[in-house]
DNA sequence: CTGTTAGCGCCTTCAA
DNA sequence: TTGAAGGCGCTAACAG
């Protein structure tokens, strides 16, 4: 375990010049860094982060909050844990991931113990409780997904209203009159989950402007139960003719990660065929998804959203950590106000993906 | 951001005190300990990671190498890196991901820099080289996974040998005598993975005890590359009976996540139903998925493995820093001798899952 | 272009 | 039961 003043014995130089060796911000003679070179090869010498931290009060590592609430949801966050991972390597950060009960609880523990520059947020809600803890701690924090107070934070998001409105629209100049929307499970919506809520607002809105009627509906995870809903919704097409002319003609499935299933238990449901009887659009499936790359579908833009949003975080340090070199009076506004200032946005335009069949286009079945 | 001094400033005591109030290793009078803890609360003091860590080379944190190889296997590892995250914290540990393209560099960087503890590593090969990477560094791991040499480090793991042969028996008592066995897609075996290698020597073992024929096969991503890979497998039930006594009549998949599109795709290319024509089982399925609880299944117990190779990562990293107090001539032993002595492993058994149609025990269909 | 030095915040031994 | 003091390894003034 070689310290930077071993290193500096062996190269005989001061310790300083190992450290900027490093740090490269001040010039040094091709001479001296080679000498300090071969040191560090022949001891093996890396620096320690822990005293690196303790100096220079920076970790190069980036929080990841993982709210763990009951059910679901698992393939999208771990989905979005590796991508982050990822863009924080290439930022030259490391993700530490803190999982917790209650939402806010390992996001304060590790802001308040130093254990990282920001942090990322997942699973936002409309009006989710960290925004302010953040806010109260002056930690730097970027969301994935878009709360009712866009300026609060920075934050990075699909387009979930746009995504649902663009496909029911499409789907209406198509034909259909009748459109089921199957939503995230209640739980998402009466925890305020942002993208649950604007998915179903979109749905509705894209109805409206469409003239077609919208039933929302709620995803379960239990097979049974969802198949009975399937059974509720679109009857059952082998019960003879009765009632097939008020069948909904398409169904518009928004969650993340249990679409498989309804898809599965669809036909063992209701008899129905896709896309021969029933029009089918999945709105956020993971990229590079077998089972979801012959549907059409709208794409979580996952990598996307995890190298912005980790951009913003780190964005939102810096900008705590430089007050704004250059702009006269910036030098002594409060920290709050420095990550106010650097608020920034993305917001992922929906790109519909026409899925092996074309059934998102499909005409709705002759009545 | 209040310092040790403050808080002892405040509550008119030393340093050292409030230290000790924190790390609970003397005794405290109830007075000192009350103006501690309301001064702590007044300040809003927390201690500092990196300080501690400087101090006590102990960082509390746990680091999960994830190489990303090409291809798939997002959801198993992002899954399992979330369990680990919980069971690190039910541990009092933090969880800091480490992807690297390539497989060693990232732990290296880790172990080195101080950074964490322990290792846990992921996607193991038989000879893995991030096994002589810890020992050579004396940096205490442990692997999800079973690699051929396994007294070199702890590991926990499902027996996908006896997985696969278990299943391939059951299948075999149930009447059947022409399996196809679908293990990993061909880059895992020829990377060495463990999982992929073991299953595909268990499904052959099986075979041979029960004395039917199994076909080993490599799943594909691609769906419609799959589909025809299904045909050349099965032929396709609907070109007539020709040639349907030799078809094989039950399929076991190993395959962590992408069952799903092979099940999609399954009637759509060779026109067999499940169950009445075909015995399906699936290996390694996730937990709490609902498109695979229908479904005769050995699921993967990522729960259990992901806590018991915590707690081996976090015993190791405890026997190096506490030298076997009380054994004598413990005391100098080399770090990587304490590390050897203190391997432990956990090799789960395949715990068959029914699945809702009963079709493991499906006899095969009349010839 | 390089060296010297003063801490960053905490734990822990030693002394009382 | 409590205090005082040293130093973990590094960075960034300041001084040459």
């Amino acid at each position: 375990m070689a310290t930077i003043r071993d290193v500096a014995q062996r190269a005989g130089v001061a310790p300083s010049t190992v450290s900027y060796v490093f740090n490269g911000s001040r010039s040094i003679s091709e001479e001296t860094r080679r000498k300090v070179r071969e040191a560090v090869e022949a001891l093996g010498y890396h620096p320690r982060a822990s005293a690196r931290t303790l100096r220079s009060s920076r970790t190069r590592v980036i929080a990841l909050a993982l709210p763990r609430a009951a059910g679901g949801r698992h393939a999208v966050d771990g989905r979005f844990a590796i991508e982050l991972s990822d863009a924080a390597h290439g930022l030259g950060y490391d993700l530490l991931l803190t999982t917790s009960e209650d939402k806010a609880e390992g996001l304060r523990r590790v802001a308040l113990s130093g254990l990282a520059d920001a942090a990322v947020l997942m699973a936002v809600d409309m009006e989710d409780a960290r925004i302010d803890v953040v806010r109260e701690l002056a930690f730097p924090a970027a969301l994935i997904g878009r709360p009712a107070d866009e300026d609060a934070l920075p934050w990075a998001d699909l387009d979930w209203a746009e995504a649902a409105a663009t496909t029911v629209r499409t789907l209406a100049a198509a034909g259909h009159r009748e459109l089921v929307y199957l939503a995230p499970a209640e739980r998402e919506v009466s925890a305020g989950r942002s993208y649950a809520l604007r998915g179903i607002a979109g749905a509705r809105r894209g109805a409206a402007e469409a003239g077609c009627a919208v039933e929302v509906a709620h995803a379960l995870d239990d097979p049974d139960l969802m198949a009975a809903r399937l059974r509720v919704l679109f009857g059952d097409a082998r019960d003879g003719g009765a009632g097939a002319g008020r069948r909904p003609t398409a169904l518009v499935v928004q969650h993340p990660s249990a679409h498989h299933h309804i898809l599965a238990s669809l036909h063992a449901a209701t008899g129905l065929r896709v896309p021969e009887d029933l029009a089918l659009v999945v709105i956020g499936t993971l990229p590079d998804d077998p089972s979801s790359s012959r549907l059409p579908r709208i794409e979580l833009p996952v990598r996307t959203l995890a190298v912005e949003v980790t951009r913003l975080a780190v964005a939102a340090a810096e900008a705590l950590r430089a007050p704004a070199a250059g702009v006269d009076g910036a030098e002594d506004r409060p920290a709050a106000r420095l990550l106010a200032d650097s608020v920034g946005h993305l917001l992922v335009p929906p790109a519909p993906l026409p899925g092996a069949t074309g059934s998102l286009t499909a005409r709705p079945p002759a009545v």
